[in-house]
RNA sequence: GCGCCCGUAGCUCAGCUGGAUAGAGCGCAUGCCUCCGGAGCAUGAGGUCACAGGUUCGAAUCCUGUCGGGCGCACCA
C-alpha cells in the first residue's frame, strides 16, 4: 500500500532524473522523529550521480506527489535520508489487512512451493534425549515451520544411527546389566552406558525372555538385546519428542543403507569419480580436493565403513529423493563433520553448499547463578524430559529458541519458574489473554470484529493517533517481514525477539489507559468510535501474538490459568 | 600447531546482512499504583561494541592482524 506506492513513485522520478535500475530501500526507522518510512536512495546515487546527497534528497522531496500515498509529509534530514511521514489512516490501514488474513497474517510465498528438507535431533538410539537435543529438537522444528510459513513444502526427517558402534556397546551395556540381574558378575564396557536407563531395559528384557541369555555372550545374545535395547529406547525418545509437540514424516534408518545397498553403491560411484586410493589396508577418499583438511579413510583395515561413509550415502539419498534443499540441525561439536561429507558429495558432483547447516551451542542450566544437574535417569546428564516436566513445555521450548544458535543457552531456572511477566514466555502469553479479556469484558469474542468494524459498527481507524497507538501498529506491520527474515536466516530468536516487543508494546498501549488515571485512553472507554477503532487494534494484536506464538510451537492461551503457588517455602 | 564459532550496559542477550544519537529484559535509583487481570506502571543512571590497523560519504556489522573464551582436528559418532 503506502510502502509499494511510495517505491515505485520514487523508482519512476528516479528514472526521469537519470538513474536507469533504480533500487530503492526502504526501512522503517527506530526514531519516530525519523518518521514512518525512510530511504538512503539519495546517498548510494550521490557517486553516480556526482552530486551532494542532501541536494538530490532536496529535488526528491520537492517532485514528489504522494498525498494519494496517504504520505503527510516528506523531509529530508541527515547526511541525506528522505522521511516519510504517514496519515493515521495510512498507518492504520494494515489493521484491516491483519483482520482480513486472521491466522494466515505472516504466511509468505518466498519459498515458492519448492521441496526442503530439515533433518534434526538424530540421536542415537542409545539413551534419553539430553538438553542439546531438546535444542536440536525446539531449533529445527521451528526452522521447520517458518520455511513452511513461507511457502516452502517441508519435510521433517529423523536419523537414526542404529548401525555402528555405538549401538554395539549399547548392547554389551545391556547384556552386562542382564547378567547381573541373574547373579552373574560382569560390567559395563569401556565405553559403554552407565545410566538407569540401562537396567531397566535389562529388567524388561528378562521379564520378556527370563534367563535364556544367561551366561550367553553369543552373537545371538547380543543381537537380540541390542534389536530389543533399540526398540525401547526409540519409543521413549519418540515420546519424549511427542510430549515436546514435535513430530517428523519420516524417521530414517542409518541400517537401511546397508540393507538397500546404498552405502555400496555410493562405495562404487566415488571410485568411478576417481577420488578413492588404498593406503594402509583402508580405503580413503580424496576430500582434501575439496577443500577438507586430510583425507578420510571410508573402509578400515578391519572392513568396517566408517560412520563418513554412510553418511554420505545417506546425503546422495536426499538429493536422489529430490531434495534440493536440505537444512540439518546439528551441534556445533560434531563441526568437524561437515567439510568432510560436503567433500564426499562434491566428489559425486554435487552442487558445493549441499546441504545447509544449523550448528548450535550447547545448553547449561542454572539456577542462582550456578550450574545445576538433575538427572536420575541418566546419570550423567539432565534429560529433556526432565527439564520440561519442570517448567512446562512452553518455557522449555522459548528458552531453548531464544537465542540466536550460535549462543550458548543459558537456561536460568529461576526465571524459568517464575510465573509473572518477568518471563517471557509468560509475558508475551499475559499480553494475548490480556486482548481476549477485553473482549470478554466487552461482552464480545475476538471473531467479531471484521475488517473495518467490530461489534457490527464501523470503524475509523485514522482515530488510532496516540504515540501508543502508532508505534504498536507499526510493530504489527512488521510481523511478516519479521517472519520472512527469520525463515531465510533459520533464526527462530527473532520470533522471540519480535514477540517480546510486541508484547511489551501492546501492555505500554494497554496500561496507558488505565481507567483510574486515563478513562479516555482505556480500549473500552466511552466514546464509542475509539471503543471500535480500539476493538480492531486489539484483535489485531490477538492475531499476531497467537499467529507468532504458534509459530514457535506455544500455547496461545485465551486466560491465563496461573499455577497454586503452593510450593513450600 | 591448524580449522570453525564467539567477545556489545553490572548480568543474560538483540542489533533487520553497511546507515541517523548502539537497543531490550533482569538488576540498580527515584516517583506512582489495589488498577479493563495478578510483584504492576512511569522516568532515569549505566557503553572505548575485546584491541590495533584497513576499506568509504558512513563500520558493532566487511577485510587483515593481535589478545581472550568455546568446540573440533581417529581406521569414534
Amino acid at each position: 500500500m503506502a510502502l509499494e506506492a511510495i517505491r515505485s513513485a520514487l523508482e519512476s522520478l528516479l528514472r526521469e532524473m537519470g538513474v536507469a535500475e533504480p533500487v530503492v530501500g526502504l526501512e522503517r526507522p527506530r526514531d519516530p522523529d525519523h518518521g514512518d518510512l525512510a530511504t538512503n536512495v539519495a546517498m548510494t546515487l550521490a557517486k553516480s550521480l556526482k552530486r551532494p546527497p542532501r541536494q538530490i534528497a532536496e529535488e526528491i522531496a520537492n517532485r514528489l506527489d504522494l498525498a494519494a500515498a496517504g504520505v503527510s509529509a516528506v523531509e529530508v534530514a541527515g547526511p541525506g535520508f528522505l522521511n516519510f511521514r504517514l496519515t493515521s489512516g495510512a498507518v492504520a490501514s494494515v489493521l484491516d489487512d491483519i483482520v482480513r488474513a486472521g491466522e494466515s497474517y505472516g504466511r509468505g510465498d518466498a519459498g515458492g512451493g519448492e521441496r526442503v528438507m530439515v533433518e534434526f535431533v538424530s540421536a542415537n538410539p542409545t539413551g534419553p534425549l539430553h538438553l542439546g537435543h531438546g535444542r536440536q529438537a525446539a531449533l529445527g522444528d521451528v526452522i521447520a515451520s517458518l520455511l513452511d510459513r513461507t511457502g516452502w513444502k517441508v519435510h521433517r526427517e529423523y536419523y537414526y544411527n542404529d548401525a555402528g558402534a555405538q549401538i554395539e556397546n549399547l548392547a554389551r551395556s545391556v547384556w552386562a546389566r542382564y547378567q547381573e540381574r541373574f547373579g552373574r558378575a560382569a560390567e559395563v564396557p569401556e565405553g559403554g552406558y552407565h545410566g538407569a536407563y540401562v537396567s531397566d531395559i535389562a529388567e524388561a528384557f528378562a521379564a520378556e525372555v527370563g534367563e535364556r541369555w544367561v551366561g550367553d555372550d553369543s552373537a545371538e545374545a547380543l543381537d537380540a538385546m541390542r534389536v530389543f535395547a533399540v526398540k525401547v529406547i526409540r519409543e521413549e525418545q519418540d515420546r519424549d519428542l511427542a510430549d515436546f509437540r514435535v513430530r517428523f514424516d519420516e524417521y530414517y534408518l542409518e541400517s537401511s543403507l546397508y540393507v538397500d545397498g546404498g552405502v555400496e553403491r555410493t562405495v562404487q560411484a566415488l571410485r568411478d569419480a576417481g577420488f578413492v586410493y588404498e593406503r594402509d589396508g583402508a580405503v580413503w577418499l580424496r576430500t582434501t580436493e575439496f577443500g577438507d583438511q586430510k583425507d578420510r579413510v571410508m573402509i578400515r583395515s578391519n572392513g568396517a565403513p566408517t560412520y563418513f561413509l554412510p553418511d554420505v550415502a545417506y546425503h546422495v539419498g536426499k538429493w536422489n529423493r529430490g531434495y534440493h534443499r536440505v537444512i540439518n540441525v546439528q551441534g556445533s561439536d560434531h563441526h568437524g563433520t561437515v567439510p568432510r561429507v560436503r567433500a564426499g558429495l562434491q566428489a559425486l558432483g554435487l552442487p558445493e553448499g549441499y546441504p545447509e547447516y544449523v550448528l548450535h551451542q550447547m545448553v547449561r542450566v542454572e539456577r542462582d547463578g550456578r550450574e545445576v544437574k538433575f538427572s536420575k535417569r541418566a546419570g550423567s546428564y539432565t534429560t529433556l524430559r526432565e527439564l520440561y516436566e519442570l517448567v512446562g513445555v512452553d518455557v522449555a521450548r522459548y528458552f531453548l529458541l531464544m537465542r540466536k544458535p550460535d549462543a550458548h543457552v543459558v537456561f536460568d531456572l529461576d526465571v524459568a519458574l517464575d510465573q509473572s511477566e518477568k518471563n517471557p514466555v509468560y509475558k508475551v502469553q499475559y499480553a494475548h489473554a490480556r486482548m481476549c479479556s477485553i473482549f470478554a469484558k466487552a461482552g464480545m469474542d475476538p471473531e467479531d470484529v471484521s475488517p473495518g468494524s467490530a461489534g457490527g459498527r464501523d470503524a475509523d481507524l485514522s482515530l488510532l493517533s496516540h504515540d501508543h497507538e502508532r508505534e504498536l501498529i507499526k510493530r504489527l506491520g512488521e510481523f511478516p517481514e519479521t517472519v520472512e527474515r527469520a525463515a531465510a536466516q533459520a533464526a527462530p530468536h527473532l520470533v522471540c525477539d519480535y514477540l517480546e516487543q510486541t508484547a511489551g508494546a501492546a501492555n505500554s498501549w494497554y496500561h496507558a489507559g488505565n481507567p483510574a488515571r486515563n478513562p479516555e485512553l482505556a480500549v473500552l472507554t466511552d466514546d464509542p468510535d475509539l471503543r471500535t477503532a480500539r476493538l480492531v487494534l486489539t484483535r489485531a494484536v490477538q492475531i499476531v501474538l497467537n499467529n507468532g506464538l504458534t509459530l514457535l510451537g506455544i500455547e496461545a492461551p485465551r486466560r491465563m490459568d496461573r499455577a497454586e503457588a503452593d510450593e513450600p517455602a
